[in-house]
DNA sequence: GCAAAATGCAACCTAATGGTTGCGCAACCC
DNA sequence: GGGTTGCGCAACCATTAGGTTGCATTTTGC
């Protein structure tokens, strides 16, 4: 997978509020297992398991089969690359408001 | 609008990789209209109009009517509210690596 | 005044997305 | 061994999203 795809990856993994939620729990709470997390959502197990996958893609979160469950670990190292993306562009934003500062002072 | 509606609005808005170029691109360059982001894009002009309508939404980018022309400039103070959220989910997620290790000490 | 350029709006199309139900299979427990 | 629990897979459904074409409107420039 390259750089563009993880980095598309993560930040589609990140625009649904529920899959939010669901990492948002694994990150906070112990490692967690599908059926767990589906008792504490709105949404059916096999919608949770879809979600999970979806974050399993985008290494967000490591499945662990244990006996007959899976359990899930957060991995939130991709999400250094989503704020390296988003910290470049408001640097970006940054430096023109610098440079406009300096070209203002010129005058 | 509610934090948790700007929240949504920003990770929807990143979450498109034609949007995030639209805004890569008005972060770098200087403020662009539609029809001159469309150019360098492989999409039409109404296409642009629509992601920066989006863009807009999430206050990621502001309008502003010159002339016949409406040129965009990026205002990328929302995306501290995105960044945030990720370094909270990955700070829980430390710390529970740091409670793993100190029991481990513990032991 | 009129042609050209830029925008905005609306209708439409297709594919992807988030969700469901149903079922078969592996693992645990008594 | 047999019931129960948890998972995974597949089919299916409705809605949204990204994109297009077409057209009407405003502003510019001669």
């Amino acid at each position: 997978m390259t750089a563009a795809e993880r980095e598309q990856a993560v930040f589609t993994a990140l625009a649904d509020p529920t899959r939010r939620a669901v990492l948002r729990s694994i990150a906070s709470g112990e490692a967690a297992t599908a059926t767990e997390l589906a008792a504490r959502l709105p949404v059916t197990r096999q919608a949770v398991a879809k979600h999970l996958a979806l974050l399993e893609q985008a290494r967000l979160v490591d499945p662990e089969r244990v006996g007959r469950e899976t359990r899930f670990q957060a991995t939130p190292a991709p999400l250094e690359d989503a704020i390296a993306w988003m910290t470049a562009v408001g640097d970006q934003w940054d430096d023109r408001l610098a440079a406009l500062a300096r070209t203002v002072a010129e005058d």
